[in-house]
DNA sequence: ATTCGTTATGCTTTTCTATATATTACGCAA
DNA sequence: TTGCGTAATATATAGAAAAGCATAACGAAT
């Protein structure tokens, strides 16, 4: 990471960051999340749940989880899967699946931006205490 | 381990819905949060860490942790605590503290505006399973 | 029939967080 | 001086979530 020097270091106090986290909820919770999300486009990429999770650093049981998860709590499934044959098998990702992605996407960048205007309204009056990783 | 579970009505609607938590950040990760601004807006009430904690059913040593973490990160504390003399002592907010409390509010509501514009802007594609009868 | 890589599934272990418990310090008041 | 209720701090316990591990089923290719 590149630190961008504006001006001398002086008594400045951090300007405090928004942070935030969405989720889409079905009928048993988390529907769709950042993490699942990605994992879909990982299955979409790989064409395998197992390649799809090793990518994310994740264990395939979780995987599996996540993607029975969602299959379970949409009417038409975004994952189809099929053991055995050519390679063992593989997953697939569904035309719902790809709609999934896109709307959850679409959900986020809102976010980002409704993220960055909550920031440009934030008073001054918030002093937070400067750390030494900011001096570098 | 009992399987009585909350009976589900049956629910014809299938329209997911939108979640989400937000934080501000300060130089040691979390700095605010709902659960921190609730717990201010507790020790503001009853001029004490212990029963501030007591009332939310949260640890002392968690509340505590919470507050110190608040305390750090600011120029000026949110909490100032006095240790023995009458009661034992006490908590109180001070009044930067009170402002912090005001501006994550304030946050808050935009967010739930927010949710509910996006929640409007939902397309009719995606079709949630309905809320699934024990079949057990 | 054997091999192969993946899905699917159960069980165990690890990890993280918060709770629970215990102890000391504190200072006013009786 | 003693008692009281709180702050402050250390250590231990519990619960939940994820990872790790083991194993069976599967079906095309060889």
């Amino acid at each position: 990471m590149h630190a961008v020097k504006k001006k001398a270091l002086g008594k400045t106090s951090n300007s405090p960051a928004l942070r935030g986290r969405i989720w889409i909820d079905g009928s048993e919770g988390t529907f769709l999340g950042h993490g699942r999300v990605v994992l879909l486009e990982r299955i979409r990429e790989y064409g395998s749940i197992t390649k799809a999770a090793k990518s994310m650093a994740m264990s395939y049981r979780h995987a599996w989880d996540l993607v029975d998860s969602m299959n379970r709590q949409t009417k038409k499934p975004f994952v189809e899967a099929v053991t055995g044959g050519k390679g063992g098998g593989g997953a697939r990702l569904t035309e719902d699946g790809e709609l999934a992605i896109l709307l959850f996407w679409k959900f986020s960048r809102d976010f980002q931006v409704f993220l960055k205007r909550e920031q440009a309204k934030l008073p001054r009056g918030l002093r937070l205490r400067k750390t030494v990783a900011d001096s570098e």
